[in-house]
Formats: structure tokens, C-alpha cells, sequence
DNA sequence: GAGGGAAGTCGAAGCGCTTCGACCTGCGCA
DNA sequence: TGCGCAGGTCGAAGCGCTTCGACTTCCCTC
């Protein structure tokens, strides 16, 4: 592989005005950058990244730190690796994956042997045992999700507290007066993973500003999930007339098992989904959902990193708002 | 940050000794040993990445080239990546991602910058641009997926004709005469993926072989696509009694809109579904499938990779025999 | 016409590691 | 007694890049 000292030799100049080329640190006349640029074309030069990481101290990588369980919210998940290795390549990053079963020895590892510039963790748990490891490291770190005590690291998330307001609030002003919300798997409580428990709190707080009855249940991402989730709602609040669900997999059971029960959406029960706009658009109905905007949440944190690799300081933690996208599966509620 | 400079001073050592501690590459003799290792518990010393893949010539970092549509086929390829990221993880190894939107450059940029070892492409087309790239890299690739020419490239990947083949085989078995297939969506023929053509051809292969009468169709993965796809082989299969079923995605609006029309599956209809099995599993019946191992390509592929790296030569291409598990939506044929 | 500064280039000193050759010691064997 | 050899350790030479200071021109300004 071409060095640059060939490609100095070829160019007739120093390594270090070869380097100078590259960087633009320093002026070079027009002449010199294009017998440099020639020869880097025909000898197909590629910097060294080890080498540029060694004199350089940074190395162009993000580490992203992702829950890789198959099982739940996968196309969630998806849109934020998506965005985030498309937004990090928009600043000339790559990113390196780790698995959070890994924990914080990944991060520690990756970030002690200087192999990435910066951290993007997701998952965040409402007390994560990251985010001391976190704050120790040298290198910036950005959440996506919102810990307890964030402590000095930047969060980027869909305010989810809101979103569950937003969702109730649009069933309680088209008349509704009980409502009934599907909720994440257990285990995403159990893990206290935060956007659970802080959704349930917004939907909680609808609930008592509107003065509704409510029933919320966890609901295992399976048909039969959804089935036994919707009995438990069913038998607490007869005669629902609202649902929110906040599951992305028991949807489209959901449906089915409205729809083979003859309850018909919205004109007998109305529903509003929590879950990202594509998903939202492949389920058999038209569905009013608030959107979990990963592909933005995901560039917006590689933003945030940017900005803290430029030198920006500051936890800033950004939640962003929800919005509501009518798409007619609420209806007034039935009058009686 | 501590240096093997500073644990050598701490352990009084060269940092020669320090070096061969770690690489085990020399004798070293006990009591010098845990003095080293004392000192960089000590110092909580890691060594630099960059460093090492400058003087040590590899970075013990693979790239994974995976599609990152959040479209279609989520599931499946989060398998792939998790099981890549895990498996490289067990060799010691960490994983770049890469998506597929950056084609052969970011293969060339990787690799010839020296950032991986090694790479592993995912969701190959059957003429697919990247294969001439990779074969003039210097590092080691493995595809997950299989082209027309590989060319001298090692291949993973479920054999998918002999899943096509299998899956008919069953049907026709049970006495079915008639057999529907509700394939990929057109956007995976028309990138020329190569699995959805094997697939086929191991489906027509056996209708032939079984003298069968078949359909089979394209399908988008949204409830409307499953109907419309089921609508047209219905059209050209008056009384089908028997589905295939290769996309994960129109699966479960397809059973709602057989349940529905009240076609009991399987006693009007047998349906046997090619799907990873945590998607089998998670339907509201129990559904015969062919497995797509993705868990066990991912690891396959990290191996075959690791055992190229090793020095072992050689382009094996291995495609694992697909697995049918009999769940129970399969049924005889109605008679006449 | 002298002095100052910007533009443009070079040389050399690292960055932190691996590895090669050399060296020293102590042992077994002829 | 002498030699060879294995075990154990060190020093130094890179690996390919960035960056700092220094140097040379050339142009402006006074």
C-alpha cells in the first residue's frame, strides 16, 4: 500500500506538505495541491487510519452502543442505527457497533484503547450503570434516552412523557371517557428502561386532567400477548372505548382480534398508536399515531457529538416533542 | 492516559517485556509476569489502538456491510448483525458497520485505510458490483449471501433453492395439488438479491417434480400488498389449498385476512412460512416454517472470517440445509 | 531601500506500540 | 572443563502519520 512518503516522493515534496494537502492546515499553492492530488489519485494513497490515530489523537469512529436483542422493537431500533451510521458518515465517521450485553466494559474498552472519538448509548435505563463509566471517560458521550440523573452527559429523546399526554388528551377530546393503554413488554419495565415508565407517567397525568377511567397493562410483543393484554383492559374497564398502544408488535394482533370480535376502529373503539411512521402505515387500517422519530432522534445525536468533538461544551438534553398524526382511527365517542 | 512506557517504569521492566506480556509472543518468567500485570491493573493501562494497528499491522476490527433499509426484513438482519457483533466479540474482535447505501466505497475506504482486518457483506445481489472490489482488497471477506460468480470468495448462507424445494415438498406430501407463493417484495427481485431467485427456482423446481399446479407473486409488506398478493393467486388458483410463504412482514396481516374471510388455516388452507423462528413464534398460530438461521450465518460467517485471518486458505462456500419444523398449519388436503 | 509579514515549504520530533537481534545467565552434557 | 542451548530480558528500529518551528520568498508599506 502507497504511503505518504511515496506519494511525497512521487510529488516531489515533503511528507509533511503532502499532509498539509490533506488537512488544509496550512496553505499550499495551487500548483504543489495539484501535482499532491495527482499522485494520491494514481497511487490510490489512503491515509493509515491507525497511523492517523496515533499522531492525529482522534480516530473519525463513534462507538454506538445498541440494544441487539432481537425480540423487541426491532424496526425501532433499526432507524436509529440507520441514522445514526448515516449521520455519522455525513461528518466523515464510522461507527463502531457493541452490543449493550456487553455493558459498560464495552464502552470502557472501546474508549480506553482510543479506538472511537466519542460514545452514542441507547437503551438508557432510568438509573443506567453506564453513565458513571460515562462520565469518566475521556471521550463525549450523548444518551439516546433520559436517565434519572444525567449528570453532565447530553440526552437526545422523543419527550414520551408528552407523547403519552398527547395521546390521551386527543381520545378525551373526542369525547372519550375511559381508555385503556397496551404498554411495552414487561421486561421493558422490569429493566426500568425510562420511555416506559416515563410514557405511563404523561398517560397517568392525562388521565386525571381529563377526569377518564384507565386501565394500563404491560403486553408481551406476541398474538396471544395481545390477546390476554386486552381481556385484562376489557374486564377492568367494560365497555372501552379508547386504546393507546405503546407496543409496536402487538399491533397488528391487536387489530385482528378487534377485527374478529367485530369491534370496529374507530367506530366502535378508538385507537391511537405510539410506534414510527412507517410502522403506523403498513398496519391494515388508516391509524392516528404519535410518531417515535427515530431517523431524527438518531441524527440529532450524532449532531449533539459533533458539537461536543468541536469543543462545545454543556449538557444540553434535547426531548424533542411529540406530534400527533391524525389518520382516522379515533372517532367521537359513542354518546351514553 | 497510561502508556506501556509508564507500566514498564512502574514494573521496572523494558516495555519490551511489557509488550510480550500481553502478546505472550516470548517466555516470560513468573515473577516478572505479575509484576507487569500488577502494574497495568494498577495503572489501568490499555493499549492504543492506533498504536498497535500501526507497528502490529491489524486492528482486530471486522466490517460488517449490512442493509440498513428500515423497510423490509428488519428482523432478519438484526439477527445477522447481532450474531456478527456477538461472534466477533468472542474472537476478540469489534465490528464497524457499514450500510449498503455506500456500496464498494466504503468497502475500499475501510479496508484501505487499514480501519478492518476483515469484511463481511450482507444482502448480496447476484451480479453484485462489490464482489471485483472486494476480491483486489488485501483483507479477508466473507459473504452472507450468495452471488452467481463469487469468484473465490467464501459464501454463507441458508440454501434457499432447498428451502423452496422443501417447503413444496411438505405440501405436496400432505396431497396438495395446488400451491400459492407470497414472495419478497418486488423491490428484493428487483435489486436481483439472490436468495428470493433460489428461492423460487427450488419452489418451481418441486412443483415440477411433484407435478403440482402454482402461483406465485411478489409481495409488498403491508396489509394491503398481502391482500392484493393473495387476491391475484387466488385469481389464477381458483381453490388453492396450499400458501408459501417467504416475507416475514405481509405474515401476519395475511393470517388476519384468511381468518377473516373465514378460511381456517389449516383445514381450508395449509400455510408453511420462511421466517427466522422467533417470527414463527410470535404468530397467532402455530406456524410450520423453514427456519432462516440467522443467528447461526452471522456466527458461520465470523468463523469462516477468523479462519481466513488465521492464514487458512481457501473459498469455501457453505450453505446450510434448511430445517422445517412441523407446528401445525399444515394439513392433508381436502379430498376431491 | 529597509523592515515586516504573509505565503509556502521542509525537516525532524514525536505518537505508542511490536518485533528483531543481541545479550546474559544458568543448566545439562560430552 | 568447556560448550551449546534454552530461558528471559533489553535496546532500538521502525510502523505511517501530524505538527511545530524554522526557513525562504515575495510583496507591501513607510
Amino acid at each position: 500500500m502507497a504511503t505518504i512518503a511515496d506519494v511525497a516522493a512521487a510529488a516531489g515534496v515533503s511528507t509533511s506538505t503532502v499532509s498539509y494537502v490533506l488537512s488544509g492546515r496550512r496553505p499550499i499553492s495551487p500548483a504543489t495541491r495539484a501535482r499532491v492530488e495527482a499522485s494520491i489519485a494514481e497511487l490510490g494513497y489512503r491515509p493509515h487510519a491507525g497511523a492517523r490515530a496515533l499522531a492525529g489523537r482522534h480516530t473519525n469512529v463513534l462507538a454506538l452502543a445498541a440494544p441487539l436483542r432481537s425480540d423487541i422493537n426491532v424496526p425501532v431500533i433499526m432507524q436509529f442505527v440507520t441514522s445514526v451510521v448515516t449521520a455519522a458518515r455525513s461528518y466523515d465517521h464510522d461507527v463502531l457497533l457493541l452490543t449493550n450485553d456487553e455493558g459498560s466494559a464495552g464502552l470502557e474498552r472501546v474508549a480506553g484503547s482510543a479506538m472511537v472519538d466519542a460514545l452514542i448509548v441507547m437503551d438508557i435505563e432510568s438509573d443506567d450503570a453506564r453513565i458513571p463509566v460515562l462520565r469518566r471517560l475521556r471521550q463525549p458521550a450523548v444518551l439516546i434516552g433520559l436517565p434519572n440523573r444525567p449528570g453532565g452527559i447530553s440526552c437526545v429523546d422523543l419527550d414520551f412523557a408528552s407523547a403519552g399526554f398527547t395521546a390521551v388528551a386527543h381520545l378525551a377530546e373526542h369525547g372519550h371517557r375511559t381508555v385503556g393503554l397496551i404498554g411495552p413488554p414487561p421486561a421493558v419495565y422490569q429493566r426500568g428502561t425510562s420511555y416506559a415508565t416515563r410514557f405511563l407517567a404523561g398517560f397517568a397525568d392525562a388521565v386525571e386532567e381529563y377526569g377518564l377511567a384507565s386501565a394500563s397493562h404491560p403486553c408481551e410483543p406476541t398474538f396471544d400477548g395481545a390477546l390476554a393484554c386486552l381481556n385484562r383492559i376489557d374486564e377492568e374497564l367494560p365497555g372501552v372505548s379508547a386504546l393507546v398502544v405503546h407496543n409496536e408488535a402487538a399491533l397488528s394482533p391487536l387489530l385482528g382480534i378487534l377485527r374478529s370480535s367485530g369491534r370496529r376502529v374507530p367506530e366502535d373503539v378508538s385507537v391511537v398508536a405510539i410506534c414510527p411512521e412507517d410502522v403506523a402505515l403498513g398496519l391494515p387500517i388508516r391509524m392516528t399515531s404519535v410518531d417515535i422519530p427515530g431517523h431524527q432522534l438518531g441524527a440529532l445525536a450524532v449532531e449533539r457529538v459533533m458539537s461536543l468533538l468541536r469543543g462545545e461544551r454543556g449538557a444540553e438534553t434535547r426531548l424533542l416533542a411529540p406530534s400527533l398524526a391524525e389518520r382516522g382511527s379515533c372517532a367521537d365517542a359513542p354518546i351514553g
